[in-house]
DNA sequence: GATGAATGAGGGTTCATTCAT
DNA sequence: TATGAATGAACCCTCATTCAT
């Protein structure tokens, strides 16, 4: 249900964020200044203060909207039932999936860690713990299945996401490969990766 | 036989470099100051312009060094008479082992193209695909070969450069591992990503 | 209704033309730096760039500012009917009257058109190939009719325009002689320049 | 006998006074650095400090160099015998040949006043009004002898340098006039101005 | 909510000049 | 004489932020 970007019935505060992203994104936040935003929005560089304190947090609330709206998209997953294999490609698909769809936040998410000030830079490493836990425990219950086989369960769990969040470096939606074929390709790599026969899938 | 005035037997303009890759891994391009370079090496900001016409130059430079010196270190690398499995897990180990013990120059060329004026991108880009024929030459081979398995020789061999250089976003020398147990986790990572039983090679 | 700061009931805008244009007469453009502008009218340098976007921008501005008034302040003197004598007289007491009242004006627009980036000295080159072509149009007039007499009317017109701009770098209104003194004997001495009896006026 | 301008035979302390002259009549004093001079050159900006002790006293060199060769030049005009208007004819014909031959020298002379030093001014300036006898001798005389008809000695010879030296705010080698035109032209213009009926010549 | 003018710090870069070689 | 590296001040301009309107 996507609304148009500029248009006059997206609240302002909204389109701060919108655009922000867009432009931290492309040029990193160090070099996107408030009037750029301010430009991109089409109002002037105070205004940007009525919705936000500091240039600051507009990057946290991008990054903290990110990490949360993935978490919750997890959350209205369901593997109750299925093996450690199943639910590692599932999860491998989710992962693609929902990353694959918002480069931005992602891109944001990974490289602009170091511009958050200490406070909002532990917020944001939380959530990111909470979401590795996600494969690892998978991995893990894989592992003392016997239907992985793997060395070490951090090294792998790291490799997988990786992996997966790799995608987002190269993966262009007017390429030769849509969404789903990665998807596809994404889950057999990862199974191989982990020692576990697809038949066992 | 001018020697530099905060002596430490390293010529000024290496220092600038030494002190930029570092500061520029650290807080990103676009976050570090001419004036903070010039404090890290001791100097005058003024005086980098002896040795760089711009903070730009500094920035391509760095980058350049980089892939040229990945570039060369492969050439010295003798894979000769090895299968396509075989080659791909030297490969693999190679990259590892050469980016491991260069993290803040992998970091700023995969995060700083972005900074890098037109020009500067051009001549970094071609290094950058000239490295990536690598092991896509290894792939096609073992495609052909039939020792690997997999659907699309481009996607694999995205997936395993970003696999390996994934490790430098979380690898650190004084963990559990050593960066030998990652090269030997990730080179079966690897084979098995593509679909080669281990014992083939 | 914005007061300024440093309130003399002038807008900030307004102080930064009159305080650079002293400074630009006295030191020369490229010797003024925008801080001292800023000193001169009481802001901080970065104010400046609320109301011209950069130093250029005050030079031009000043500069077309000068030769638009000059025009504008000789369409409003009425010369119908007069003998090209007459006409070339009123129009010598005009100029040296209304540069006389401007020298800071007269002064950077004729020396700093060197400073001018190449679009805006286009702009003023032709605002002052407009106003060449006032005397121009006189002496022509005065030369068909056979009342001067004289070999090149360009010449002639170059002549008397640098002659009469030339009281500026002379004159000093707290000398010996009245501005209408100067009139008076400007007006006689181009008449007889271009070979006019005096009694003909 | 001009010698080439980047020839060796040439010394480099005249090559910087060169060099000098042409960037800063082209550019002003203050636009020009040392940089740029030692470019034109052909040597390290550093170099500069072999000949001249700074930027300052080039500038100076280049006024009393102008001033001192005009002085001397009048001292090789023959005057004696000849009559007031054939006199200041014989002036103005010597200042324009002289002055059209040396644009930049001229230009700099009036145009960097302001930017020397006040004892560095202050020689210049005596220089200058020791020229401005000259002309205003000869109108005294051609005064006293009743041979010109003018209100104001001052204004009169004011205005006759400032005419004379106009020409070279628009005199071009190049153009439809020869340097002998104008002298012409400007002979009789100037005897005109001072009320000196030609036939008296 | 939004604006425009203001601030003080700091950006990259150039300046004239010095000095050891 | 000439060089190249160095300095410290200054350059124009942009920054995030504030505040009265």
């Amino acid at each position: 249900m996507a609304r148009p970007k500029a248009s006059t019935g997206v609240k302002t505060a909204d389109r701060i964020l919108d655009e922000s992203l867009a432009l931290i994104a492309r040029l990193g936040y160090a070099a996107v200044s408030m009037r750029m935003i301010a430009d991109a929005v089409g109002v002037n560089a105070s205004a940007i203060y009525n919705h936000f304190p500091t240039k600051q947090a507009i990057l946290h609330r991008l990054m903290a909207d990110h990490m949360t709206g993935l978490l919750d998209a997890w959350q209205g997953e369901i593997t109750t039932g299925m093996t450690p294999a199943a639910t590692l490609a599932h999860f491998a698909r989710f992962h693609i999936r929902y990353n694959i769809a918002r480069p931005d936040q992602v891109f944001i998410s990974y490289m602009e860690l170091r511009a958050l000030e200490p406070d909002n830079f532990e917020t944001i490493e939380t959530l990111r713990r909470e979401y590795e836990q996600i494969p690892r425990s998978i991995i893990d219950a894989g592992q003392a299945s016997g239907q992985f086989e793997i060395d070490d369960a951090h090294v792998a769990t790291m490799a997988v996401l990786a992996s997966l969040t790799g995608v987002n470096t190269w993966f262009k939606t007017t390429g030769r490969l849509s969404a789903k074929d990665i998807e596809n390709t994404y889950a057999a790599f990862i199974l191989r990766a982990v020692g576990c026969k697809l038949e066992e899938l």
